[in-house]
DNA sequence: TATCACTGGAAAACTC
DNA sequence: GAGTTTTCCAGTGATA
């Protein structure tokens, strides 16, 4: 048989395409799962946009959302006064 | 002269598609003024993420701020722990 | 037993956060077995970029079609209004 | 006089949230006199959801090329790896 | 009022 | 590890 080669490329390609095709068939799934779900809670009566928040909290670093929240309160700082709060930052 | 009338309301209808897109491009352009905005000062070192917080919760009502950080609040608490911490709210 | 309704919604919330969770875990997990696969191919002698474009193609045909129908809709809309395609001239 | 990195920074800070603000109000009008010249269209016996198609199918031809020429990008470039078309049949 | 669709931003993932 | 692209979600506006 000619092209052994070829088919036996052929043949991994295939193979590789159809595995991954699955898996992203299941990631898929799995997303619609998780929308679900949140759905859900929000049929029971909690925020959605809250919850996600949580999630995504949790799933941080601890010292990384209290930093965030310090800068954020530099800034509003500074862009509501004329004049920076204590001096003892160079803001960025 | 015949189709008087279509001939009028057509010239009216040409009148607003055009006068709706050229304020779509003025949106628009302004739209990408405030990017670039955005870009200048992530170029000075800014944080866009937190400087568009900012606009935000200027943007809104004070107390409608701190009532959604305490919302987010409980929902930590709660999802952190065994037990409410002050038993002094139904959650939602 | 007071409070019994702030328990039972604390217990649905930790229990949304959790299954939450768990899937999110097992969505990174199968971003990274299908990677994992994509890496192998490349492994093999196979363009990664190339077999990315595969998958997208065939995965993309349904999509298109929905997406072609849609616009279609769109022009059968305003053609019900006498607007199309004879009166086109009137249009600008 | 310390601290003038700071104030410097502070400065710019102010600048730009008031810039953004500035802009935003702007756009903001801009919706609204959009809006307006709806409802007068609206009160002329002009379709309003049909104005608006027509408006979008006007904007959208560019966009649609734009997106065709993406897709045939995507084909040559499979096709540049020798699997279109005539390897075609090893695909699948 | 509430749902639907769309625009625009944030985050994630792949590439180099 | 940085930049670019892609995917996802929040917010806004229109419609019923």
């Amino acid at each position: 048989m000619a092209r052994a080669g070829a088919n036996f490329a052929a043949d991994h390609l295939r193979s590789f395409v159809s595995r991954i095709e699955r898996m992203e068939e299941e990631k898929k799934a799995l997303v619609a799962d998780i929308r679900e779900i949140y759905s859900e809670a929000k049929g029971m009566g909690f925020d959605t946009k809250t919850l996600r928040n949580v999630v995504k909290i949790r799933g941080m670093d601890k010292g990384e959302y209290e930093e965030s929240q310090e800068i954020l309160d530099l800034y509003l700082h500074v862009a509501g006064h004329g004049m920076l709060p204590e001096d003892n930052s160079d803001l960025v």
